[in-house]
DNA sequence: TGCCTAAGAAAGTAATCACTTTCTAACTAG
DNA sequence: CTAGTTAGAAAGTGATTACTTTCTTAGGCA
């Protein structure tokens, strides 16, 4: 009787194990339930553990939710394509934004409206460019660059409107419907706006 | 000394006036503190009444957002323009749904996402649909098809996308950046985007 | 003029939840 | 192997806030 057969083995988790299934935890929760709902202790319940746990590490609740966000995109990263072509590099970003995406932006942008940015005072907007486009943006331009280097297209002669013109719609659709844009209206948006509006401006 | 000269007339309002008068404080506080910051005592004090006013009214707090949402929907109506040619209508109503509905869209999506519909179950393209949407796009139809009408296009040969694409963009950007989209973004969607796919479409 | 409904004020109740405190024991580092 | 750190459990605190109760009195309506 000196060792219990039916206890299970208490494993405890230390540094980053632990930081990180803390951080998934909670974005789960985020997925879930949204910021609005989420409390420390549906994270500590959900990540095993308890509330003191968090606060060690983050001082409340917003600093908590702003770490699940950034620890969920750099464990996401998303590859920029090179297919060789504009047309097929577009509808494999478009594809992996859709896909890698569509939970983030309409979980940061629940968040940002539920009061999280409040405090800091930033809009969506800041937040998108934050947290999403301002590591994306020279990467995006860069697979443009590509298509201007083959001469697909001139990039001299292109509004940046066009440009931004997928990604502002992938992005519209997906706080939309809160999940990955259709395949059916990424090439909708590739080959009948896009392409059209590049060749259009091309040629005058 | 019977009746003191420094007292204030203390009036009561009653029946619509006073339900307007709480729908609009509602309203007013969703736009300054949005929908998570938003309490009871917060309306009733904006509104200079109290809060059994407001539970005489709606049973709680969903109910009173709801209204309000409702209320100054009916009270700021948008009329759809007619210039007399296609470019002419577009700005216009771009124009007039940005100001009408910039602060719209940022409180009814905050609000959805922050727990508002959560119990409904409903889904922000849904909100979209049927606080907005379904009221708007038969006129909005009626203004393609009055181009159609005069010949400036032909509504066959353009894809439902095209057609769409400048209010996505305008409700895109109103949530983006929670203000009224500026007149040159305007102008640019029209003369750099959907007049260029018109044509576009139109040739082929 | 005089009911009667409802406005408005004040105070209270109960639930939720961010955040804390305290303690024990599991793990790490040296 | 030992010492120091921190995971994890349990319980509690205080603030907020949805919603209620009670009472007084203004003003609509006959």
């Amino acid at each position: 009787m000196a060792t219990q057969a039916s206890d299970p083995v208490r494993r405890r988790r230390h540094g980053k194990q632990l930081e990180s299934a803390l951080l998934a935890a909670g974005w789960d929760e985020l997925l879930e339930v949204g910021y609005a709902r989420l409390t420390m202790e549906s994270v500590a319940v959900r990540a095993r553990t308890s509330e003191p746990v968090l606060y060690r590490r983050w001082a409340n609740k917003d600093q908590l939710v702003l770490a699940a966000f950034e620890h969920h995109r750099t464990a996401n990263p998303i590859t920029i394509p090179d297919t060789g072509a504009l047309r097929g590099d577009l509808l494999a970003l478009l594809t992996a934004l859709s896909e890698a995406l569509a939970g983030f932006y309409a979980i940061a942008t629940a968040a940002a409206f539920s009061g999280l940015l409040a405090d800091t005072g930033l809009t969506p907007s800041q937040v998108r460019d934050s947290v999403m486009d301002a590591q994306q943006l020279p990467r995006v331009r860069a697979l443009y660059q590509r298509a201007h280097d083959r001469g697909e297209i001139d990039l001299e002669r292109i509004p940046t409107a066009v440009l931004e013109l997928p990604f502002d719609l992938v992005r519209h659709d997906m706080l939309m419907d809160l999940r990955p844009v259709k395949p059916a209206r990424i090439r909708s948006i590739v080959d009948e706006l896009v392409l059209p509006l590049v060749q259009s401006h091309q040629a005058r």
